[in-house]
DNA sequence: TCGTAACAATGAAACGATTCAAAGAATCTG
DNA sequence: CAGATTCTTTGAATCGTTTCATTGTTACGA
C-alpha cells in the first residue's frame, strides 16, 4: 500500500539475487526459465514497476526526447507531434512534449526542465534567438534538431518545409488555370513563411509573360483578416479584380470566402479562383471546398527524431565528429473545388 | 564536453563539501553569503545543472503530473491542457502530456511509462474502463483525477462539465427567443456528451406548453455531417421547418449553417436560429457568428491539478483515509449573431 | 576569559536499478 | 572420472542527489 515494491523486495521474494531480477527484465536470454518463472511471479504478485529514475541514473541518460512546438493546438504541429511520438516510440524513447505558446520564458522553462530530466535529445520549433542556448546544449552532449526553420548546416540539424516552393506551386497552379491577374493575401512579410510564399509566387508570375501579382496585406492571418480583404475586393469593379488569389495561409483563404459568399455577386471558382496553405481540416469542408497546400507533417515528424538519432550515433563512443544534416521538404498541391475547372472568360 | 559536471565536481571546485552545494540548491538560507557566492559561481563555471533522476531516486516521487487526453488537437483539451500545466506550474509541478488519441492500447502505454516515472498523480480522460487500471494506481499510492467525466465520488474525484445543462441552457435560449419548434441535431446518444445535451434541451421544452423538440441524426459529429442534415431542411416546405436548430456541436452547427447559406432560401437567425455547442475559435468568424455553448475548459484543468493536490495532501503522513471530489462546472451561453434579435413570425 | 548559544559546514548513508567480475553449477569430452 | 567448457547466479560497486547527525566556527554576555 505505502512503498512501492522495488528490485531488492521482488528479489527476496523469489529468493534470487538482485542482479537476478535485472537480468530478468533486461536479459531474459541469460536467466534459466525456471528462475525466470520464479521472479516473473514475484513482479506480478508485488506489482513491481520499473523506477525510471534510478534505472536513468546508473544509464546515464534518459530514454525520452524532448520536444518543444509553437503551439499545440495548431493543426500543423499537432501532427508532427503524433509523428514524431510514433517514431520514437519505434526506437524505445518516448517524448516529452512542451508547447511555448510563442513564449520566449516558456520555451525557457521548457528547455531547463527537458536539460534537468537529461533527455536524449532536443526537437524544438524556436520562438526567438535561441542559437546561445542551443550551442550550450551541445557542448553538454544534447544534440539539438530544429523543426520547421531552416538552419546553418553547419551547426545543426533541422527539418523543414520550402516555403518558396509552396507558394511556387501555388501560383503556378492559378496560372496554369488559364489566371492572369494574381492576389496575394498575406500578413507582414516580416514573417518568414509569409515572405518566402510570397517570393515563391513571385517566381512563379515571372515566368509567365501576361501575368501579374498584386501583395494584399492582411492585418493578421485569421479568418476575420480574411473577410477584412475579402469585402475590399467585393467592392472593386470588374476590371480591377483579381482572378486567382492566393492566401498566405487557410484561415486568410476561408475569410476571403466567406466575404465572396456572402455577397453572392463573385463566384467561386468561376470568377475568382482561391488557394490557401496549410490544407487544415476545415479546407475540406469549407462551403467551397478549398483548394490548398500541403506540408508533409508526419515526414517532418519522422525525420527529426530520424536526424536527433544520426546525431547520437554520431556522438557515440568515437571522437565527437559532429553529424548535421538540414533536410527540405516539398509541400503537395492539393486541388479542390475552389480552383477546380477550366480557366476564366 | 562529455559528462556533465554533477554536485561533487561543483564541490571540488568551489572547495566546499557536496551537502553544502546541495544546501545552496534547496536551502539557500542556511548557507552564508561568502559559501553561496563560491557555490554559485563554480555552478556557473561548470555549467552544472541538476540531475533530476538523482532527485527524484532520493524524494521517492518525482515532481510531474501525468495528464492523459483524448486528442490534443481537439481545442477544448488543448485549452484544459494549458490550464492544468499553468496550474501545476504554480506548485512547481510540471506535467506529462500524453496523447492517447482514443486509442485504449495507447492510453495504457501512457499509464505505463508515466507509472514508471513515477509521477505525483494523474489526471486523465479515459478512452475505455480504465477503473481496474485506476484501483491498481492508486493502491500504489498514485492517485487519479478524471477529467471530462463524472466518477462515483466514493472512488476517484472527478471534474466534468454538466452537460444536460448546457443542454438546457441551449434550448432554453432558443424558446426564450420565442422559437418553439425546435429541432436536435446530434451524432448516435450512445455517446454520453450527446444524450445529456439531448436530455437537458428536452427538460427545457418540457416547461414550455406548446413546444417541440424533433431530434435529427447525424451521421458523425463533423462539418460534413452537418451539412447533410442541412440539406435535408433545406428540402422542407415551410410548414415542416423548425425555428430554432440546437447542435451538438459547432462543427455540426458550422455545417448546418453552410448548406442554409449555400441555398439563399433561408435566413439566419430570421428563419431559422441556430445555436452550437462548445464555442470553437471558429464560432466567431463563420459567416454569420454562431452562438454557442463555451464549457470552462480553464477551470476545469485548473481543478483538476487541485483536487489532485487535495489528494495527496490527503495521503499525507497520516493513515489513508481518502478524500474524493467530484466538481461539476456549469456552461456558460454565448450569444452571437445566430440567434440574435428578435422572435420569429 | 569562559560558557553557550546560534549559525555554518561537513560527509556518510540512503534511494533503486544496472553492471560485471567472480563464483558456482551443469554439461561435455576424451 | 578429471578437466575443460558453457551456462547461471551472485552481490558489491556505481550513478548524483538529499538528508541529518555531527563537528566546527563565531559572537556575545557574564
Amino acid at each position: 500500500m505505502s512503498r512501492s515494491a522495488s528490485i531488492k523486495d521482488v528479489a527476496n521474494h523469489a529468493r534470487v539475487a538482485v542482479g537476478t531480477v535485472s537480468n530478468v527484465l533486461n536479459y531474459p536470454d541469460r536467466v534459466s526459465q525456471r528462475t525466470k518463472d520464479r521472479v516473473l511471479q514475484a513482479i506480478d504478485e508485488l506489482g513491481f514497476v520499473r523506477n525510471d529514475a534510478a534505472r536513468q541514473l546508473r544509464a546515464g541518460h534518459s530514454r525520452t526526447i524532448g520536444l518543444i512546438v509553437l503551439d499545440v493546438g495548431n493543426p500543423f504541429f499537432t501532427s508532427v507531434v503524433r509523428a514524431a511520438e510514433d517514431a520514437a516510440a519505434l526506437q524505445g524513447s518516448a517524448v516529452l512534449l512542451g508547447d511555448s505558446g510563442h513564449d520566449a520564458s516558456r520555451e525557457s522553462n521548457y528547455i531547463d526542465l527537458f536539460q534537468e530530466q537529461r533527455v536524449q535529445g532536443l526537437l524544438i520549433s524556436p520562438v526567438g534567438d535561441v542559437t546561445e542556448r542551443l550551442d550550450q546544449l551541445r557542448e553538454r552532449g544534447v544534440p539539438t534538431v530544429l523543426v520547421d526553420r531552416l538552419a546553418d548546416e553547419t551547426k545543426y540539424s533541422s527539418v523543414s518545409v520550402d516555403d518558396d516552393a509552396g507558394g511556387y506551386l501555388a501560383a503556378r497552379h492559378l496560372l496554369d488555370l488559364g489566371r492572369r491577374r494574381l492576389a496575394f493575401v498575406g500578413g507582414p512579410t516580416s514573417i518568414r513563411q509569409v515572405a518566402d510564399r510570397l517570393q515563391g509566387a513571385q517566381r512563379a508570375i515571372a515566368e509567365v509573360p501576361d501575368a501579374s501579382l498584386e501583395v494584399l496585406d492582411s492585418a493578421g492571418q485569421t479568418v476575420l483578416a480574411g473577410r477584412g480583404v475579402g469585402n475590399q475586393l467585393v467592392r472593386r469593379s470588374a476590371e480591377e479584380l483579381p482572378d486567382g488569389v492566393f492566401c498566405a495561409n487557410d484561415l486568410l483563404a476561408l475569410g476571403v470566402m466567406q466575404s465572396l459568399a456572402m455577397m453572392h455577386t463573385l463566384r467561386i471558382p468561376e470568377d475568382i479562383a482561391l488557394i490557401g496553405y496549410d490544407d487544415i481540416d476545415f479546407a475540406v469542408s469549407a462551403v467551397v471546398p478549398l483548394s490548398s497546400i500541403r506540408q508533409p507533417t508526419e515526414a517532418l515528424g519522422r525525420t527529426a527524431i530520424e536526424l536527433l538519432a544520426e546525431e547520437l550515433d554520431a556522438m557515440g563512443p568515437t571522437s565527437v565528429r559532429p553529424h548535421h544534416r538540414a533536410v527540405i521538404f516539398t509541400p503537395e498541391l492539393v486541388v479542390r473545388q475552389s480552383t477546380a475547372g477550366a480557366s476564366a472568360g
